[in-house]
DNA sequence: TGCAATTTATTAACATATTAAGTAAATTGA
DNA sequence: TCAATTTACTTAATATGTTAATAAATTGCA
């Protein structure tokens, strides 16, 4: 991901903020365990994260009416706006990755990590 | 890795340090650039494991008599009694995610995964 | 109803990843 | 020979990974 972080270190963000912000940006406010689940990070990590993108006014937070042990995040305007102004050089990684390997040969690699991924939680009792 | 690191756990070893002890346990005393290479470490991560390891006793330092800039590591009795008792446990579980997705596919894994590395190394000017 | 078990999120503690900067030793080249 | 560069390693600062402990809210069942 070599290419993606230069790009993004630029602004001042990681990989993984980078991620969060695009999962709320694509599928709305969300709570923090579904966040964590689709950015593929652990609640430890996440709840640090958040923190961060707080502070640098790229969400909101707000607590859920419903069950007052979840709290709902959400992407702000400036956050819509950097992810508005990155995606399009972001993608364009991301496809120039896959050009240079194959579309079919990235689809392979991405069954085969899914396939280890599968292999080992049977393994591993968690 | 998960059960890799379960097997670990248990002995008070990362991944990290058991693949160090690893290297310097098949091929002999080097300097920590060789091993941050074949281990896939950069130099500050190998540092601090490098310290760990000898505070374990797992390993001996010395310095390198042709040039002083270098130092050379070496495993322990300790660190190869350690190596001889796990290994065989740490091989089993890498041949049963082999076994669990097949050789081929396994290879073909190893394969796609050097692709991705040097597709990103071409549009990363490093 | 009352309480044990579960869920959600945070905090803490330790380990690694990454980048940058610093230091010492060795090499290079005029 | 000596200033400039390169190499080897360390240190520092910031961020994430991982596990365990904890607090608060909810759930479910006796």
């Amino acid at each position: 991901m070599g290419p993606i972080r230069d790009m993004l270190s630029g602004v001042g963000l990681t990989e993984q903020q980078w991620r969060v912000l695009r999962v709320l940006d694509e599928d709305g406010p969300m709570e923090p365990t579904r966040i964590a689940e689709l950015a593929c990070l652990l609640l430890p990590s996440l709840t640090r994260i958040l923190q961060k993108l707080a502070d640098k006014g790229l969400i909101t937070r707000r607590p859920d009416n419903d069950d007052k042990r979840k709290q709902v995040i959400q992407i702000s305007e400036a956050g819509e706006a950097l992810i508005e102004a990155h995606l399009p050089a972001s993608l364009a990684v991301l496809e120039q990755t896959k050009a240079q390997i194959g579309a079919e040969r990235y689809e392979a690699l991405l069954d085969l990590l899914n396939a280890v991924e599968a292999a080992d939680a049977k393994g591993d009792p968690d």
